[in-house]
DNA sequence: TCTGGGGTCCTAGGACCC
DNA sequence: TCTGGGGTCCTAGGACCC
């Protein structure tokens, strides 16, 4: 690139932008609402994995004090006295309602991060809209006319400035679900920024808030006319950038490409604790090939494994142990019986007989693109052989992906598979499922 | 009894090279 | 006895996000 190119980059980077925020409200209770009429209006939550905590609230119940990522059997007595509708998560329905959500914010602009589930950010810079707030208003009754989902709208210069705002309309009614922030006075923004917590900005986890409140800063409004110098040496370039940010200065921008994997990685919590190693190997088996799964989809493969296991961290009248290793691979490849193979290795290593295991995991690392795979002159690992591996889970893929996971999978994953998570209370996979469609009486 | 999972980015420090 | 310094790569660990 020349520099003369670099530098309209830099420029056009500096350039102050539009940005709105979509942000559903309630995801997966309102996914869980769109096919139950009956509890519109009641207390609804949505379980993790394992249906172990919290993951998502209506808003009566976060109204009864419930907390994100709270314990379910802590809250046992307010499911009872409140009548509070309980769900497992169903990933299936939520990630097809996301992919419906997207569908309809895509025809509002052709610059779109599907930033997370939940979440969109929507580049409106060049389009000349005369109206952001009634702009806003649109997207919200169209995204719920065809799919059902209710969302927030924030608009401002900045991606953490857009975070701001749709904070403040969830808790404001009266914006009816849209604020704004773009052409506001300073100070108004300001007012804004001062009722936000220091915990609430974009950016700032636990950590930074307790550092941040020891030396005064605890709204957004002290955070934004802090020390830069001073923030960047104890936050980082990215703390510095979110000072920036809350100033108005768009330094975050909106990725419209999605970037190949670094790490693909799977770990469950077991529904019930494993002692034995032949249950960990069917375990690290089927999380290995999930994740190859994935390697494969974006086109890459591999040269490193890590594994892990551990005991339950949370019971202290049990000897604990953890323990993880990484294994190198000598040739990259996505061919699942290798990656298995590999895995199991470096899970023998870290096995330790008598231990009631409650967790493991795999994550692949060393990804590369699979054009970059160079032949191997002398070894055993030929690119006829890649090519022959990589026809092979191609079938099995698309099998799996036609008839239903698991389909077709390795005899080392196991059938019994008394290690897998518990989900009691799990809705049907209405959209994406042709035996469990909703039926109407 | 019961406590999630899948990611990203940044930095410090060690190994190694010339 | 005296024993450089700068660059790069890699990894582990720590922060954050939803």
């Amino acid at each position: 690139m020349t520099k003369i190119a670099r530098l309209d980059e830099y420029k056009n980077m500096l350039r102050s932008r539009v940005i709105a925020l979509i942000d559903c409200n309630n995801f997966y209770v309102s996914c869980e609402r769109v096919f139950d009429a009956s509890i519109q209006t009641r207390p609804v939550i949505v379980l993790s994995n394992n249906d172990g905590c919290v993951v998502a609230r209506s808003n009566e119940v976060k109204k009864l004090g419930v907390k994100m990522g709270q314990p379910v059997f802590e809250i046992e007595n307010l499911i009872k006295t409140h009548n509070i509708h309980v769900f497992s998560s169903n990933y299936s329905l939520y990630a097809d309602m996301s992919n419906r959500v997207m569908t309809v914010l895509a025809q509002f602009s052709p610059t779109l991060e599907a930033y997370s589930i939940d979440e969109a950010f929507l580049d409106l810079t060049d389009l000349n809209i005369p109206d952001l707030t009634l702009f806003g208003k649109e997207v919200k009754a169209k995204v719920l006319k065809f799919t059902g989902i209710p969302v927030s709208v924030g608009i401002a210069t900045s991606k953490t400035l857009t975070k701001i705002a749709s904070e403040i309309v969830k808790k404001n009614p009266e914006y009816e679900g849209v604020l704004d922030l773009s052409f506001c006075s300073d100070e108004l923004i300001d007012e804004c920024l001062s009722k936000v917590e220091i915990s609430d900005v974009w950016g700032i986890g636990p950590q930074y808030t307790k550092f941040l409140t020891g030396y005064g800063i605890t709204s957004a409004r002290d955070l934004k006319n802090a020390n830069e110098n001073w923030i960047r040496r104890h936050l980082t370039v990215v703390g510095n950038r979110t000072v920036l940010e809350l100033r108005g200065v768009c330094c975050i921008p909106i990725a419209t490409d999605y970037p190949p994997k670094k790490g693909i990685g799977r770990a469950k919590t077991f529904g019930k604790e494993v002692s034995k190693h032949s249950d960990l190997e069917e375990s690290v088996a089927t999380y290995i090939s999930r994740a190859a799964e994935k390697l494969r989809e974006q086109g890459s493969v591999a040269t490193q494994i890590t594994v892990f296991v551990r005991t339950n961290s949370f019971n202290k009248n049990i000897p604990h142990y953890s323990n993880s290793i990484s294994v190198r691979i000598p040739y990259p490849t996505s061919f699942t019986p290798d990656l298995i193979k590999y895995a199991l290795s470096g899970l023998k290593l870290i096995y330790i007989e008598g231990y009631k295991y409650k967790k493991a995991g795999v994550y692949i690392t060393k990804i590369i693109p699979e054009e970059f795979i160079q032949p191997d002159l002398f070894g055993e690992y030929s690119i006829i052989e890649h090519h022959r591996q990589s026809r092979l889970m191609l079938i099995i893929d698309a099998l799996n992906r036609i008839y239903g996971r698991d389909t077709i999978f390795f005899a080392v994953q196991g059938l019994k598979r008394n290690w897998r998570m518990r989900q009691f209370r799990l809705s049907n996979r209405f959209t994406t499922n042709i035996d469990e469609l909703l039926t109407v009486k």
